[in-house]
DNA sequence: GTGAAAGCGCTAACAC
DNA sequence: GTGTTAGCGCTTTCAC
């Protein structure tokens, strides 16, 4: 109508002077400040809907040193792992869990090259805190991050000596060495494995587990191949598994991605699956319910593993007190490629 | 060293302090501009290593009135879809693509629910732009967005009446027709289709190539289940396909996915790929290249379609003129189902 | 319970 | 080329 002020933003001030207050009382009533007037919160609340006002997140954040916002940090060598399920779904939960919230996300895919950018941009007062997903050796840089901003860790980090993160993950190391020790109370004698990426801790934590249930059972443990977790990763250690020329009869391996390209190479070689080759994966992913055959695996909570960091770490920047480390279930599903 | 001064987060006015030249200067040298003596620029630069400066993003955003964010929005219904290759892959394109630039990328599930908190988040001056990933019917509003704010689509918006939209997309119907032809091509003459959701464009594009197809070579096309671009309706719709008791030689299937779910179906009834059905799928994710037998697909740039929609959004924001629509190429890849 | 006043840390005219 | 001066829109003591 009037197209004098086209455009005006409308401000606290705007607001203050419809509603007949001072400004003061506006962020009151918009913080939810409990002393003040219910009238008063009726005449801001009004106004604020009149003029369709919204706080502008830059001053605020200026003025009350709270950014209301947070950092999803993804090292580049992980963001290649974006197309994994796995990955999709705890970060899924994340972004879910935390549009109910007040809290923003900020994506930061954090070069390797320089992480000086990514502590820069953690230290510089953008977030209040920081979500840290799985990734590889070189972690200690954002361990330090820890002391001046409050960093929650998925899958624990690497140099975990201090162990002083807040982290939330499953127990790979047991949950793998339930999965082998499947295998081996089927009657497998000869149970190989294709590790995961040997620089993240899922990828160590799963072969100790595989390790741990053949020395429980005195079988031997020296099958081992590493793959990079992408199912061409699989395809390529099944066939250097099968190149050894040593004879097994089943295979754990630390993904069920890395199971998919596995089992096209098994079956390339006419080695049927369980009959010739049984295999437990690992996470549970569609592709476990969709291959020939289906896959037994382990599950593990993926979209709620998100949803907790995110919690946690929701929580920890609020000052509540959490528990340091939540190591959430996981549990065996069985299906038919035992 | 000096306890009495513990996080004294280092402002630009201390940088100046340090340097002895006034805060104009040091923001002129931190902002690039070029009317600055070398000397001052040294002198500047000096001080805010030594002091281990970084500006503070609020204050920037709220004085220069830019945020330097930019938003990713992904419908709440899509979101179910992050652990689809294809999605994860344009996604990642942005996150890659943004991280070389200084924009900061903030990730937005809305919640279908409330609308009305993405519009305000979007209007808030929150961000500078937004990217709104493929979505169903009520994008309408934000189509409404795009006049006060740059908005660049990840595939077409349904309701695209208008057409005044910035949009990176592909060109879904002659992709799926090409698909489709090619299975007619090789002889085939009874040519199903499991088309993915109908409230989504890509879902109904595609659709709509499999009929032109069928239309060109007169052959009868009223073999069309729906799914729901995921595995499992992907394996619903085969099953309901194979129901009808028609006889079929040939799936153009609208996703990997699907197709996935659909090739485990079709073995349980024992009708053999491309024996007995020839499949061809769309999107070439990993699944196609890793399945039994490997699937004949249709090639999208995902990742690169993730870049460009970046690059877009980042030139209309900084009001460089950018062409309207992009339609990325696609390429049939043939493999061994057909 | 509410208002006044003083910034939060930076950018952007405008002078010099 | 560089400094001065105003704010950007909000929160937050501190009085009243």
């Amino acid at each position: 109508m009037d197209d004098r002020a086209p455009l005006a933003v409308p401000t606290l001030e705007m607001v203050a002077a419809l509603a007949g207050v001072s400004r003061s009382t506006v962020s009151r009533v918009v913080n939810d400040s409990p002393q003040v007037t219910t009238e008063a919160i009726d005449a801001v609340n009004r106004a604020i809907a009149e003029l369709n006002y919204v706080p502008n997140r830059a001053a605020r954040t200026l003025a009350s040193r709270k950014t209301e916002a947070i950092a999803l940090v993804i090292p580049e060598n992980t963001a290649k792992f974006f197309a994994d399920p796995f990955f999709a779904s705890v970060i899924q939960g994340i972004a879910m869990h935390l549009s109910t919230t007040d809290y923003t996300l900020s994506m930061l895919i954090a070069a390797e090259a320089d992480s000086e950018k990514t502590r820069r941009y953690l230290q510089g007062g953008n977030v209040d805190g920081a979500l840290i997903l799985s990734h590889h050796s070189d972690d200690r840089s954002y361990k330090s991050l820890a002391s001046s901003i409050p960093i929650v860790f998925g899958g624990r980090p690497m140099s975990n000596e201090g162990s002083d993160n807040y982290v939330v993950d499953v127990d790979n190391i047991e949950s793998a060495r339930v999965a082998t020790q499947y295998l081996i109370d089927h009657g497998r004698t000869r149970v190989a494995t294709i590790a995961g990426r040997q620089d993240m801790a899922a990828g160590l934590d799963r072969l100790e587990g595989w390790r741990k249930a053949l020395a429980g059972s005195s079988l031997p443990a020296d099958l081992v191949e590493v793959g990079d977790f992408t199912p061409h990763g699989g395809a390529t250690a099944m066939e250097k598994l099968i190149a050894r020329g040593q004879p097994f009869d089943a295979v754990f391996i630390a993904s069920d991605q890395m199971a998919s390209g596995a089992l096209g190479v098994l079956r390339a070689h006419g080695l049927s699956v369980p009959g010739d080759v049984a295999i437990v994966g690992f996470d549970n992913d569609y592709f476990s319910t969709t291959s020939i055959p289906p896959l037994t695996t382990v599950d593990q909570p993926s979209v709620e593993l998100g949803t907790h960091m995110a919690e946690v770490l929701v929580r920890l920047i609020g000052g509540i007190p959490v528990d340091k480390v939540t190591i959430m279930p996981t549990r065996l599903i069985e299906r038919e490629s035992v």
